[in-house]
RNA sequence: GGACAGUUAGCUCAGUUGGUAGAGCGUCUUCUUGACGUGGAGAGGGUCAGGGGUUCGAGUCCCUUACUGUCCACCA
């Protein structure tokens, strides 16, 4: 295969994608003496599109699941979708109201059909989206979290729970979405800070003897007040405690209570009580044995406990008729503006009222007990670790989770009520008889599940539970789930007591958390706001690689991350690097038979390269291994830019241009082992790219994702020749310092004088010299006296004079020179300050100790160069 | 109200167990040398938010203050 002469992913990603589909190397094999290495992804939304959010989160894990492939684990990651009950029953919706119809209309079963129809059309979207990113998942194993699979783990589920008392239905105040026209879970329910009032009215006493005033944040509950309460100690109401007042707007009297939660000094100290629309106040009632009265329908307005004349009104029209009539009656104290927190639908984000509502609930106290436990003694570990606090403050304080939807789209509670004796029955079929009275007529409850519920379930329900499946077997507990803080509560938190309670084992031993993807100026991506980057079109601009490779480099595990445009720029310009160098060395390698790294001559820019790849390598797989997928990002790109590119590739080219055939085969060969191994050790972040390139070699195995992942390797590693290289580095770049400095044209070679005790080092050195400063001639003389149109560079292993003629200033070359020397000596009194403290010398490492006499005797012999050259400058 | 982050070069951010502060972008100089100008070479730029402490040694650990952000709680 040939390269292109420019870098044009558009080229080959989707053909190497449909390539690896078609061979199957998504697909692991089950192999009971190895390790698995299983992911299942955070299932994306059947209505969702690709954005910045998945394709981070995607990347992260394939670049993990490619690490780990690589490594020779049978590796799984397990793709799929998730139903979202609410967010696609909200898409349905309107789009029958576009067509003309109406949920209502159709009927439950006439919905579900455009239901399926609508999935089967569009929830494919992301699905394709996701491979175009390059998504090594393994697509003979998509699941959805409404299919057949998944609906029998979420029936034997829920009647495991219900027997053992885990679920139950029952009254409780909920947050009621009038909007969706469903019951919520505290979780789905967001708060917002927003401007409101603060009303504080009269409640007048039925004895005449006066009147209370009490405050509220919604006045249009007062019809629901079935008491007002004070503190007990609060001795302002000492005397009134037990007496009645008469609801204003109404002709009902309410009695005066004494409670505990009330706060003496906030407002007045007197609290209207609503238990069927506020939750502390559902338990002042509780406690009180007041009666519960609900004003409100569940499309938010007033009904008719609310009275005639509010009967009807939506809440927020009924709220500023009772101000008004409470006004005209002079019952309204004061109207104070007020900022309070408002909660909101978390999907249609219209403002959430509590209210008692008959729902099903899961238990959680029991099931949160070992979930904490288990994070607790290290078998779950979260990384970073912090975020482990933020689930236990969640676990620790949950209350019981609603779980039961007024919708269509999910699945379907497996409760049934007999129609003779309203028996309930939890099965995961339909009952035949009732136990009861013997009735075969049943109601299947009306209501679906929350999302989360099944999306709880999906370690082991994609991998074939309830059944003990071979994957189920072999694949779980998965190794690691990796996803973003946001769904910590939502979905982290409910698989580990989830996976604990039905499979009696974590289902996953590490949680890698990774932050969002912000625009530019660090505000969050929003459809609202309208600077949402969509990932496809920066793919067809720069291709997945480069999208990927800017997303993965240099983030910090759990932070967020800013995406511009400028970010994928320098990816691409690396991804062009790499591409060219590659190119470079394909066009070395033509006719030269290639010789194993083993059997290679080595120079030491070889022996430097390999060393180098070596410690790359290994820090690298360190890295990863800790899932600091930014730091091994950030190394990688080094290594390979810095230090492949500029140093290595530049030095070894007389040898690949040299006429000894066996010079040029050996250097062909030595480039040939360390370009593989950089393009094995890049496919992780950029396997479109590197597959591309590792098929033009002219040996390689089949795919580059099934090649093995690189090693440290002692024999490769070099550590003398390794410093060595690095002494001639340092007087290449002292020389080019010069030559900038001086502006002496490149083309212009140059002479230089060395005076050194390593004479056999520099004259290996010498063909790097040459290339890489320009240097003509090196002549050594142990005892040289610097001329005054010479240059001076001063490096641990040698000093460098460079005869420059009238290029030179003097007054300015020895002005350089004291500069340098002022730093040498500020260096050499900080090393001098660290050693002639005795504590330092005594309780510092004894390597740490050496490093610093080491580097003050090489300062201290530079320093006294350089102030015998300025002596000679200035005779 | 509580918790957790962040504060490092002009900008955006890294900094792995404490051991002489880094990158990308931008800026300045320079070079069309046979992979790459999406490039090469060189340069400039930081009292690591302030204060205190632990330590031989702190960007890194502890305390504290300020500012910014996020999450949780919800006093009506």
């Amino acid at each position: 295969m040939e390269m292109e002469k420019t870098y044009d992913p558009s080229l080959f990603e989707d053909k190497l994608y449909a390539n690896w589909m078609a061979k199957g190397y998504f697909t692991p094999h089950i192999d009971p003496k190895k390790d698995p290495y299983t992911i299942v992804i955070p299932p994306p939304n059947i209505t969702g599109q690709l954005h910045m959010g998945h394709a981070l989160n995607n990347t992260l894990q394939d670049i993990m699941v490619r690490f780990k492939r690589m490594q020779g684990h049978p590796t799984l990651w397990l793709p799929g979708t998730d139903h979202a009950s609410i967010a696609t029953e909200v898409k349905i919706v309107d789009k029958l109201k576009a067509e003309g119809t109406s949920k209502e209309e159709l009927g439950r079963e006439g919905f579900l059909k455009a239901a399926w129809e609508w999935k089967k059309q569009y929830g494919g979207r992301i699905v394709e989206q996701l491979k175009k990113l390059g998504s090594s998942l393994d697509w003979t194993r998509e699941a959805f979290t409404m299919d057949e699979k998944c609906n029998r783990a979420v029936k034997k589920v829920f009647v495991n729970l219900y027997n053992k008392g885990l679920i139950y239905r029952g009254s409780r105040i909920i947050n009621w979405c009038p909007c969706c026209k469903t019951a919520l879970s505290d979780a789905e329910v967001e708060y917002s800070e927003q401007d409101s009032f603060l009303w504080h009215i009269k409640y007048p006493l039925t004895d005449g003897s006066g009147y209370l005033t009490v405050a509220t944040t919604r006045p249009e509950t007062m019809f629901g007040d079935t008491a007002v309460a004070v503190n007990p100690k609060d001795e302002r109401y000492a005397s009134i405690i037990g007496k009645t007042l008469s609801l204003p707007l109404t002709d009902r009297e309410i009695p005066i209570v004494a409670d505990e939660y009330v706060e003496m000094d906030f407002g007045s100290g007197a609290v209207k009580i609503t238990p069927a629309h506020d939750p502390n106040d559902f338990e002042v009632g509780m406690r009180h044995n007041l009666e519960i009265i609900r004003v409100m329908n569940d499309d938010g307005t007033m009904n008719e406990k609310a009275g005639a004349a509010y009967c009807g009104l939506d809440r927020m029209v009924a709220r500023k008729k009772v101000e008004e009539d409470l006004a005209a009656l002079g019952l309204l104290i004061e109207k104070e503006p007020y900022k309070h927190n408002v909660g909101e639908c978390y999907r249609c984000h219209s403002s959430v009222e509590p209210i008692i509502s008959k729902q099903w609930f899961v238990k959680m106290k029991p099931l949160a007990e070992p979930a904490i436990k288990v994070v607790k003694q290290g078998d779950i570990e979260f990384i970073p670790e912090r975020f482990s606090k933020v689930y236990f403050g969640w676990m620790e304080n949950i209350k019981d989770w609603c779980i039961s939807r007024q919708l269509w789209w999910g699945h379907r509670i497996p409760a049934y009520y007999c129609e003779e004796c309203g028996e309930t029955i939890v099965a995961e079929d339909t009952p035949t008889k009732c136990p009861k009275c013997g009735c075969t007529h049943f109601k299947q409850d009306e209501d679906v599940l929350d999302t989360w519920f099944s999306s709880a379930l999906w370690p082991f329900s994609t991998l074939g539970y309830p059944d003990q499946t071979d994957d189920l077997k072999y694949f779980y507990p998965t190794s690691v789930l990796i996803t973003a803080y946001d769904i910590i509560f939502f979905w982290v938190a409910r698989m580990i007591f989830s996976g604990l309670e039905h499979m009696g084992e974590i289902p996953f031993s590490k949680v890698m958390i990774h932050g969002i993807v912000r625009d530019k100026l660090g505000r969050k991506m929003s459809k609202s706001l309208g600077n949402g980057i969509d990932p496809l079109l920066i793919i067809d601009k720069y291709g997945a690689d480069s999208l990927r490779f800017s997303l993965a480099n240099g983030i910090a595990p759990g932070g967020d991350t800013r995406f511009y445009e400028e970010k994928v720029e320098s990816a691409r310009n690396f991804i062009n690097k790499v591409w060219n160098a590659s190119r470079f060395v394909m066009m070395n390698l033509e006719n030269v038979e290639l010789l194993p790294i083993e059997k290679t001559d080595k120079t030491i820019a070889d022996r430097w390269i390999l060393s180098r790849l070596q410690e790359t390598a290994k820090a690298v797989t360190d890295n990863l291994e800790k899932y600091e997928i930014g730091l091994a990002g950030a190394k990688m790109y080094d290594f390979v830019w810095s230090e492949f590119c500029d140093w290595y590739i530049e030095a070894i080219k007389p040898s690949l241009y040299s006429d000894d055939a066996a010079v040029k085969q050996n250097a062909a060969s030595n480039i040939y082992y360390v370009l593989t191994n950089i393009l094995k050790m890049l496919h992780p972040y950029i396997p479109f790219v590197t597959e591309h390139i590792y098929l033009s070699l002219p040996i390689h195995e089949e795919t580059i994702m099934l090649s093995s992942y690189p090693t440290y390797r002692d024999d490769l590693y070099f550590e003398k020749e390794k410093a060595e290289f690095e002494a001639v580095m340092d007087m290449i770049k002292g020389i080019r310092n010069i030559r900038a400095e001086m502006n002496v044209a490149p083309s212009k070679r140059i002479h230089i004088t060395v005076k050194t005790a390593n004479e056999d080092l520099i004259k290996s050195g010498e063909g790097y010299l040459a290339k890489l400063a320009g240097v003509e001639k090196v002549i050594y003389d142990a005892s040289y006296i610097p001329g005054k149109k010479e240059s001076t560079v001063v490096t641990a292993a040698a000093e460098i004079y460079i005869p420059l003629g009238d290029l030179i200033d003097y007054d300015k070359e020895i002005e350089r020179l004291e500069k340098e020397k002022a730093s040498l000596e500020k260096e050499i009194a900080r090393s001098k300050g660290m050693l002639n403290n005795p504590g330092f010398v005594s309780r510092a490492p004894e390597n740490v100790v050496n490093a610093e006499r080491d580097r003050l005797a090489v300062n201290e012999e530079k320093l006294a160069k350089i102030i015998a050259n300025i002596k000679a400058f200035s005779d």
